[in-house]
Order: C-alpha cells, then sequence, then structure tokens
DNA sequence: CTAGAACCTGTAGTGACTACAGATGCAAGG
DNA sequence: CCTTGCATCTGTAGTCACTACAGGTTCTAG
C-alpha cells in the first residue's frame, strides 16, 4: 500500500551506517519494521524521523540509554519537564568532561613547551614527567 | 634477595586496580614479573615506576598504544623529539575533543533554556528539536 | 534471463577496562 | 601443626556503540 524504503535508502537520507541501523533495531532503540515478501526491511517516513531523532540526540553525546528515555517520553503530561532533567543531566557531564579536558590540554601543552626549552640531549623533560609523578602516595 | 611486594601493594601504591594490572601484563604494557613457587606475581620498584607512568600517561589521555610509543623510547638518543611528537598530536586531538564538546555543551545549554522559557503544556522545544533537526538531505 | 547491487543473518573485533566464578596460595593465631 | 580467611590465581564474559566481515539470498534494471 503506502510508500516506503528500503534500508539502504534510509541510511542515505539519515546518515546512519545501514549496519548501525540493524545494530539499533537489535538492542530495540528503532522498532523492527514490516518485511517483504523476501524479508527485506520496509521502512515508513516515521522510522526516518524517530532515526533522524536518535541521530541527532547521538550527535549530541547523550548515551544510546538517554535516548530510549527521551524516546519514551515523547509525548507524555509531564514529558517536557523530565526531557529537561535527562538533557540537564548529561550537560553537567559534559561540562565535568570538558574541565578535564581542558587540565589535560593545558598539561599537554605545558610538557611539550617543556620539550622545546628545557631539552638537552639525553634528557626528555615529557618523559621525565611521566616516570616521575606517579604512584598515589 | 631483594624485596618485592604482591600484585597487591603494587595497586594500593599505585591506584591501579588489581585486574588492570594483570590486564596490562597480558596486553604486553607492563612486563611479566617472576613468580612465587605459588605461582604469585613479584614485583621491584621499577615495576612500580613503570605502572606509574603508565598511569600518568593514561591520565593525560595517552591511549594505550601511544602509551606503549612513549615506553618504547624512554632512552634512545632522539627520543625528546619522538616523544614530543607523540604528545603533540594527542594534543591536537585533544583539542579537537575540546572544541566538539564545547558546541556540543553550548547546544545542550540551549536546548534547556528553551524548555525553560518556550515550555508551554504539551510542547517540549528539546523534543521538536531532536524530531526536526534530524536528516542529512 | 541474467548480472550485479542491495539486502539478509550471524559472529567477531574494537579500546580499556571490569566483573565474576571457582580454584589455589600464604601468613598469622591458636 | 592446623585452621581461618584474605590475597591471589586463571579464564571467561560483559560493558558501549558501533564496525567489519563471511557467506548466503533477494531484488531490479537491462
Amino acid at each position: 500500500m503506502g510508500d516506503w524504503m528500503g534500508i539502504g535508502a534510509l541510511s542515505r537520507r539519515t546518515g546512519v551506517q545501514v549496519e548501525t541501523i540493524r545494530y539499533y533495531e537489535r538492542i530495540g532503540v528503532l522498532p523492527a519494521p514490516p518485511r517483504s515478501a523476501g524479508g527485506h526491511r520496509q521502512y515508513r517516513e516515521q522510522d526516518l524521523r524517530r532515526l533522524a531523532f536518535i541521530r541527532r540526540a547521538r550527535e549530541l553525546g547523550f548515551s544510546l540509554d538517554e535516548v530510549r528515555s527521551l524516546l519514551s517520553l515523547a509525548d507524555g503530561a509531564d514529558s517536557c519537564r523530565q526531557a529537561r532533567a535527562v538533557a540537564q543531566s548529561h550537560l553537567e557531564a559534559t561540562e565535568a568532561r570538558l574541565a578535564d579536558l581542558q587540565r589535560l590540554a593545558a598539561s599537554l601543552r605545558e610538557l611539550t613547551r617543556r620539550c622545546d626549552e628545557e631539552g638537552e640531549p639525553g634528557r626528555c623533560p615529557l618523559i621525565d614527567d611521566l616516570f616521575a609523578a606517579g604512584g598515589a602516595e
């Protein structure tokens, strides 16, 4: 009846790899579509929207578990508040990771700088630092 | 002969989990130490220094492959230049990841803000955005 | 009708661990 | 000397989010 697309068309239109689409079905974030007589998956526009949602959320760094949560409350009464909470907690995790990475990049810049400035033949401040700044005690 | 420590002591002194130490041995970043009659691993101070090096490098975000490279050139003639190159390329990857995360955090802040400001009952700008901003075409 | 692209299932690999289960080793107290 | 109980052993499987096959079937255009 209605028109549908194969998994390749869905892949092209969303930018999600064919294997990844099948993977999403396997783990249950994307519903299993009807099949053709020969067993090929037949997708509709609604599947495309759902997959685009997943992809966009993944681009924002949401885990597939978080994506599942967001999808499950796509139209509940209180859904906006709950979705906001998921996003908020993800934002906080992201900001923490960001701060980590910033500290880390600063250390790396410092270490490479010291390599340039203090590098005598036979000594490497970078390697020395990795050996020195060890142990928890 | 010399004094040694068990894997538990090494773990405590470096802050690296026992299982992780055995894992490092398995993949070859930490050499296999001698064993007691009963098969327990016997570590020396030099192992502690090497493990501390690994841990410090991991904290700086180096992959275990990069750690292997850094360790392998711990005292070569040209090692500082090479170590600097490993660190430099890691720094560049880190800065790219950092920029990604910054864009991502900005989007998340914007989305949660819109939830607060535009949230009418029954609509969620956050969920709407995830559904809308989809497809590659 | 046939060539070849698209699709199918199932399994295994990635990185860097982590978490068991079930069997020993070892050191200290009685 | 013997027991208790913690430390350690090996080996395997799970995590996350895919990705990469191999080896087979289906669909479609010419």
